[in-house]
DNA sequence: GTTCTTGTTGCAAATGATCGTCAACTGAGA
DNA sequence: TCTCAGTTGACGATCATTTGCAACAAGAAC
């Protein structure tokens, strides 16, 4: 079994035991899902999941897109180009940096960023329910940074 | 001259040395953006402006508040509520942090937050243009920070 | 001040993303 | 299989933002 279809699996177990009917829409969305490590948009997944299944609406991808929000199975972004992006929520967070010549975002994450973060709320009064940090940049001349997945950081 | 005035003046004439022709509209909102602290979104930079000028419209608003944020004079912000909010650049870089509870809109600095988010950038093999970190938090109970102003932190 | 050119305006209609309504349909438990 | 509350696609509504256009007004040249 793949990986992305043991992650689909996973999800659909999930539901399913949170009492959410399984459709075949919602499968196909699933695995759509599951086999995506980009951070498509209602409108992608629209595309991706109508080749699963011809009979899904775009409104279903963006009704879909909520339960699995409130179900913690995915996460919505809003990067800077005003749609709403979604990825698979795997667990831990994660930060994105995003090249802004080729829209791409790699995904990272650094243990000192969380910790500082949380020390500058608590210095600021609050607790920290969430938190987004996004960095806009280019590659530099002698870049490496072109294999995917996520990265870990210091 | 108060501070404000003082700003509105500095945007004045920084936009008409590039050239960029003054209208009474454009004036009403320069006043609007230097007089306010806050983050406002279109509509409330509309509404201030038209009490200062009644013959301006939310186009104008929106071709304008896109003029000054090309010309760096304003930073635009997209925070989790779906429109973009503006605010006057005033030199220095800041964050926010974004009270979930009553959403107020905290600014503050953190050298420390800079300095690592460039390593990261550097360590992906990027160099940074911009960023954004948002903190959404709760206030927590013995919370002294309902002062406003920009926050300075190590 | 008058003229002229060209950028700017308000309005209304157009977008684009997302959501709501509703009648028809379908999981999944009895 | 039967039942029915949850789900669907179609499509119109909504919200923030943009654009087309004819009327208008800065600001440079007279």
């Amino acid at each position: 079994m793949t990986k992305a279809s043991q992650l689909a699996n996973d999800y659909e177990a999930q539901l399913r035991s949170a009492g959410v009917r399984m459709t075949k829409q919602r499968l196909a969305i699933l695995r759509v899902l599951a086999e995506t490590d980009s951070h498509p948009d209602a409108n992608e997944i629209f595309h991706l999941a109508f080749a699963v299944d011809r009979s899904i609406s775009l409104s279903t991808v963006y009704r879909t897109m909520r339960i699995l929000e409130e179900r913690g199975a995915i996460q919505r972004h809003a990067f800077d180009d005003g749609r709403a992006r979604f990825e698979h929520a795997d667990g831990e967070h994660h930060d994105h940096l995003i090249d802004i010549e080729t829209g791409k975002v790699i995904e990272f994450r650094s243990e000192r960023i969380e910790r500082l973060q949380a020390e500058i709320a608590a210095e600021l009064g609050y607790d920290i329910v969430r938190h987004k940090l996004e960095l806009y940049g280019r590659p530099k001349s002698s870049n490496d940074a072109t294999r995917s997945g996520k990265r870990r950081i210091s």
